[in-house]
DNA sequence: TATGAATGAGTATTCATTCAT
DNA sequence: CATGAATGAATACTCATTCAT
C-alpha cells in the first residue's frame, strides 16, 4: 500500500494544464523545479541557478514570478501548511469507541501521506527552522493548530485535565507524529508505512488514555 | 528546578582552566563563541567572521585549530553525540515496578537536561542534517542507540513482539522523545520542564505498556 | 624591421571584432586584459582583480567565463602552443641548397616572430612550468614536436646517425632557438632582432653540419 | 659516470660540521632543508613552514637567521652565482688544437655538474625570474659573464668579428647550454649526460668555427 | 638561542539579484 | 513575456611575519 492510493494524488504537472496562461505555466514550472532540486539537494544547497536550469527557463524570467529565493521557497512551504492545516481541522473525535480507533488510524494515514508526498518541502522547511526566520514561525503556528485540535479531544476525553496537562500531552503526541514521519522521510527509519500508521495510533492512544490513570508514583 | 540541578552542570569557560595550555585555552575559547553564536545566530547564518570576534581572537588563529568552519561544528556536535551515547547507554530495565518508573523518569531528565544544556549545538545539528552530511550520518547512529537500547527493553517486557515492531515502537518512542524536546528548546513549546519530563515519562510508559494489548480492532 | 612585417600580425583587440556576441567580447576583452598585465606584472603577481580592472569588468564577470585564474592563462598557453605546433609542422627540409637556407632563416624568424608576439604568454608559461603542472607537460609535448621534427631533418641529411644522436643534437638546437629568444623578450640581450636570426640560423646550420665531421678527439 | 666524479662533491651536510658554532649550524640546517623542499615542491609553493619543519626547528627559528623567505632564497641562488661565476672564469681558451677541444669539453662538464648538483636552486632561480626581481639581475649578470668570456675567446680566433656578432654569437651558445641542461634537469630532455657534454661541445665548436664562414646567402 | 602561538592583510570564489535587449 | 550577461557584496581561507615566553 502506498500513501497515494489514500490521499489526494501529488498535483498534475504544470505541463498537464494548458489551460493555464502562458506565464501561469511558467511559474508552475518553476515551482516544479524548485521541489525537484529541493528533493536531489537540500534546502541550504539550492541554488537559483539550479532551479531555472531544471525549469528551462532563465534567472530573468525567475525574478518575473518571485521576488527572490526564499518568496518562492516560502510559497511552497505555505502549500504544504495549507494542507497540513487542513489535516489538522479534520481531527476526528477521540473516544472508546471501534468507530473512533478507525477514523484515528485514518486520519494519521492522511497525515503522514502529507508528509510523504511533501517529503521534500518537509525537509526543507525543517531545514530552515533557524528562529526569527517566518518559515519558523508558520511551523510554530501550524503545529499549534495540531496541538489545540488534539488538546480538545483530551479535554473532552477527559474533563478533569487540566488545560496545561492536555496541552502538553497533545505536544507529546504532536511530536511523535512528526519526528517519526520524519525518520521516514529521511530514511533514518526504514519500515512499512502501514505498520508506521498503526504503531502511530496505537501510541496515540495509549498515550491519551494514560491520562486518566493516576500519576505514576515518584 | 532546573535542569542544571540534576546534570552534570555545564563545563567551566576556559577561563577557568588556567591549567590548559595557551594554545588549549584559546580552541577551548573559539569552542565556546563558536556556541555562543550559535545560540544567537542559528548554523547557517554563524559567519567564521562572528566566531573568532566572540573569541576575541583572529582569522588566523582560528585556522590554526580548525580546518574550516565545518571542521569546528563537527567537534561539537561529536561531543554532544558522545553524551547522547552515555545516555543511551544508561536507559534503565523497564519492568512494572515503582523503581523502574522512578528510573525512567530520571533518565528522561538526563535526556531533556543534556538537549537543553546543548541547546544551540543540538539546533545545529538539526539545521545540517541534509542527507548526505556526514552530521546526519551520525545524528542516525546516535538515533539508534537509542532505538536499540529500548527496542531490547520492549522485547524484555514483551517477549512476545516481533522485532520489528519493538524497533518500530521503540522509533515512535525516540522521536517523542527528541521532538517535545527540541519543541521546548525552540520556544514553541513552552512549558516547566519537570511537566515535560512527567509528560513524556508517562507516555513512555503507555506506549511501552499498549505493546501487550491485542491489536486494536480496524 | 619588426617581427609583425614578416609574421601574420597580432590579433585585432576584441572591440574590432562587433561581429561577436556580446559574451564573446567579454571573454575576449578578459583574455587581452591578462595579456596585458602579464606583460606588465609576470605571471605570479597577476591578480584576478588586476584583469578584471584592466577589462573594466567585474569579479562575477570573469567567473562566468573562466573557471578560475589558472583556466584563463592555460587558454593563453594553449593558444600559443597550437601557433608552436604549426610552426614545428612547418620545419622545411634542410640540404645544402641555398634554398634550404633561405627557408631556415624565414622559418627561425618565424618561431622568433611568435616568440616575440606572445613574450607575455611565453614569460608566464616560463615561469608556471613547475614540474607537474600541467602546463609543464604542454611545454613537453611542444618541445617534442621540434625535437622530432629536427631530429627528422638531421637524419635525413645524415643517415649515418643514429636515432639518439640526432634527438639530443635537435635538443641541443631547440634549446638554443627557445633560450635566445628568451633572452630577447625578457631584454637579457638586447640585439636587432634581424641579426638574432641571422645568428641562430647560422649556428643551426653549424650543428647540424657539424653531425657529418668524425668524432672531435678527446 | 656521474657528474660528482669530476666536480667538487656536493657540500658535507650540516650535521657533518660539529665544528660549527650552534647557531651555523642551525642556519645550515635551514638552507639544506629549503634546497629539499625546493627540490619537491618547485619554488613557488614553498612555505616558511614547509622549510622549519624539514630543519626541524620554528617559526621564531628561522627569523633569527633570515629577514624573511626571499632573503634565504636569495641566499642559495647567490651561492649558486658564485659557483657559476667561478665556472664562466674558467673558460678556457679557444683553437684548433687537441688540448682546447679536451679542454672545452672539461669546461662544459663542470658547467653542466653545477647545473645537475644544484638543480633545485637553478630551477627556482628560473621559475622566479620576473622582470624586475633581483634574482632575475643576478640572473643577468652571470649570463653576461659567461657572453663576455665566450665573446672574448669568439674574438680572439676571429679578429675580423664586430664585437656585437661575437656577443650575440656567445649568447646564442650560452643560451644552448643553460637550456639543454635545464631539458636535461627538469626531464624534458633523458639522456646520458656523456652523451649531453659531448653534443654540447660538438656544437660549440662548430658554432665558433662557423663564425669564420661567410655569411650564408640570402 | 629557540619556540610556537598569534596575527591580519591579501586573495579567490560564489551567487542572489538587476537590467539592457 | 523572456532572456542571459553583468554585477559586486559577502565570505572562506592562506601564509609570511611578529612577539611574548
Amino acid at each position: 500500500m502506498t500513501w497515494k492510493s489514500v490521499s489526494r494524488t501529488v498535483g498534475p504537472v504544470a505541463s498537464e494544464y494548458p489551460s493555464l496562461s502562458r506565464g501561469e505555466q511558467t511559474r508552475a514550472r518553476l515551482l516544479e523545479a524548485a521541489v525537484e532540486v529541493l528533493e536531489r539537494k537540500g534546502y541550504h544547497a539550492v541554488r537559483v541557478d539550479d532551479i531555472v536550469k531544471a525549469a528551462r527557463t532563465s534567472h530573468g524570467t525567475f525574478y518575473l514570478y518571485f521576488a527572490n529565493k526564499e518568496a518562492l521557497i516560502r510559497d511552497l512551504i505555505e502549500e504544504v501548511a495549507a494542507e497540513f492545516a487542513q489535516i489538522a481541522a479534520a481531527l476526528p473525535h477521540l473516544d472508546q469507541s471501534q468507530a473512533s480507533v478507525v477514523q484515528l488510524r485514518r486520519w494519521i494515514h492522511e497525515f503522514s501521506a502529507v508528509h510523504s508526498r511533501r517529503s521534500a518541502v518537509v525537509r526543507a522547511w525543517t531545514e530552515i527552522a533557524a528562529p526569527g526566520d517566518p518559515a519558523a514561525a508558520l511551523g510554530r503556528s501550524v503545529l499549534s493548530m495540531f496541538v489545540v485540535a488534539l488538546g480538545d479531544r483530551i479535554t473532552a476525553l477527559h474533563p478533569e485535565c487540566t488545560a496545561a496537562t492536555a496541552t502538553l500531552t497533545a505536544a507529546t503526541i504532536v511530536a511523535m507524529l512528526e519526528r517519526t514521519n520524519y525518520y521516514v522521510l529521511t530514511g533514518h527509519l526504514r519500515s512499512d508505512q502501514d505498520a508506521v500508521v498503526e504503531s502511530l495510533a496505537r501510541a496515540t492512544y495509549a498515550i491519551v488514555a494514560a491520562q486518566t490513570d493516576d500519576r505514576p508514583p515518584r
